[in-house]
DNA sequence: CGCCTTGTACCTAGGTACAAGGCGGTGCCCTAGT
């Protein structure tokens, strides 16, 4: 059979197996030099290629991007790659180019003469890839720039993020499944962490049809993982103190909040340990510097929350602790996850104490406050409109239950509810700071207030916290426990190698 | 609000008891109207 370098627009989507693997497997060689894909990469490939939905569960560093780009490179036309954060687009972009994929992005960090620049090639057919975040799809200029594309697939990288940021913190993630209607193209969702119902949750957000769906392990052999219980954040410095002092190598802190970051940052560099910190409420430049030096090499102690992460992918982290309990055991994964990969042996240690429950509810109770002070915050509105839907709040003027004051962070998530219930609308980003505004209509005819999304969300969330506590409890093999969680099976009763099985 | 951490007083040096203070994370988009 000959090696057609490309497929032609006739003949795709009616492909056979066979014509599919070959083509894959020869732009694979072609464009990465590797002379073979990786377990469950061939399948998700293929099904591609042959126009069908996929969803890839693919371990880190289980070349996830490959099942995008080697389609990209021999599909007719353009791949559309939705990608959770503006920093990565860049590094994503030119990682295609050096695969000789033509491959560029659209994100607010371009001119509009560049963006001008893009979209020209995109609708000229000069670009095989192009990254944008899920929010693109909402700016107008973009929609109208859409029916003028030619495009062969849809790719969302990171797809749990539409779990795990759709709901509250990203809504752009919920309306991927317009996209189902734009084009006649294949859509393919990737991403290392998902339980089996986030992977139903995914299939059903995107509108995934019948998807050829490939599940990877989800165990890491080489991660040793462990608990420790602390009585007092001082017992807990202690230790932290310790295991830095005799850390086996490149190592990340994480803490659940910024100031925590900052002391643990300032407690460890008391004691001559250079330690860089990272978390969002940093300039931009701070937080491209800390990275980078992480990279580098140059920064082998980091502290950070959360938002350090998505992207960082270096390979002989040793050492990943966690300060505090994390909210999920998919967060707990994923940052616990980038210890070790370069397959060398590394640790995952969670430190644990009472309040670290109390502090994840604050978290949950931002993103999906409890039903009735949602309730209590709706009737004030409408108190307070009178019968007109504009509102213009300052933010110090509310009060919650009893007359305390609400946060600027409470009304926020207050108002953010509120409009996840469909019952108003936010005109500006929601107040941060004492002395804001708030912005809102009331929807008009409202009677109801529907909570019971709200309230399902919540206990979701709830659920995951507990059983993140239920993983530090375990006096049985963590390593099970995990995999159990993810909807994989250990191949023995135990690992062997976390705490609980080096004490039994 | 409820819960945790921290500071101070206590009375005799390191616990305990209680009041005061704090309340936490993640990112995208600026194509509208002067």
């Amino acid at each position: 059979m000959a090696s057609p370098a490309a497929i032609s627009a006739t003949r795709f989507p009616v492909l056979d197996s066979e014509e599919a693997d070959h083509i894959a497997l020869g732009a694979l060689k072609r464009h990465f030099g590797y002379p073979g894909f990786r377990p469950g990469q061939d399948v998700l490939v293929r099904a591609v290629l042959q126009g069908h939905d996929a969803l890839g569960i693919l371990p880190t560093g289980g070349g996830k991007s490959v099942c995008y780009q080697v389609p990209a490179a021999v599909l007719p036309h353009a791949t559309i790659v939705v990608s959770p954060l503006v920093s990565l687009m860049a590094d994503q972009a030119m990682r295609c180019r050096e695969a000789d994929i033509p491959a560029a992005f659209l994100n607010s960090t371009l001119s509009s003469q560049e963006r001008d620049q893009v979209e020209a090639q995109l609708v000229d057919g000069a670009l095989r890839v192009v990254f944008v975040a899920p929010e693109r799809f909402e700016s107008r200029s973009f929609r109208q720039l859409l029916p003028r594309l030619r495009v062969s697939l849809l790719a969302v990288d990171e797809a749990h993020c539409i779990s795990e940021w759709g709901h509250d913190f990203r809504p752009a993630y919920l309306r991927l499944d317009r996209l189902r209607g734009m084009f006649e193209a294949p859509m393919i969702a990737l991403t290392a962490t998902a339980t089996p119902r986030t992977r139903r949750e995914i299939v059903t957000r995107l509108r995934l049809a019948d998807p050829v769906t490939v599940v990877g392990g989800f165990d890491r052999p080489n991660l040793v993982w462990g608990v420790e219980r602390a009585r007092s954040w001082k017992e807990k410095r202690e230790r932290l103190r310790a295991l830095v002092r005799n850390r086996p190598g490149v190592t990340l802190v994480y803490a659940s909040s910024r100031k925590g970051v900052e002391r643990v940052r300032d407690d460890l560099a008391a004691l001559g340990h250079t330690t860089e910190a990272y978390h969002a409420g940093l300039p931009a430049a701070e937080r491209a510097r800390v990275q980078d030096a992480f990279m580098a090499g140059d920064a082998p102690l980091v502290a950070a929350t959360n938002a350090f992460g998505m992207g960082v992918d270096k390979s002989d982290v040793r050492l990943v602790i966690h300060h505090e309990l994390p909210r999920t055991m998919e967060a707990y994964y994923q940052e616990a996850g980038r210890a070790g990969r370069d397959g060398d042996t590394a640790h995952c240690l969670a430190l644990w104490s009472k309040g670290d429950r109390a502090g994840q509810m604050t978290f949950v109770d931002h993103s999906y406050p409890p039903p009735r002070a949602v309730r209590r915050f709706w009737r004030d509105l409408r108190r307070r409109a009178a019968g007109q839907t504009r509102l213009k709040l300052p933010v110090d003027e509310l009060r919650a239950r009893g007359g305390t004051p609400l946060t600027p962070s409470n009304v926020g998530a207050l108002a953010r509810a509120l409009a996840a219930c469909r019952v108003v609308h936010l005109r500006e980003d929601p107040p941060e700071l004492p002395g804001d505004v708030l912005h809102i209509d009331l929807r008009p005819h409202v009677r109801r207030l529907p909570l019971g999304r709200l309230r399902e969300r919540r206990n979701a969330e709830v659920a995951k916290l507990a059983a993140v506590e239920r993983y530090a409890r375990t006096r049985g093999c963590r390593r099970a426990r995990i995999l159990g969680y993810f909807g994989d099976a250990l191949d023995k009763a135990n690992c062997g190698t976390c705490d609980n099985c080096q004490r039994a």
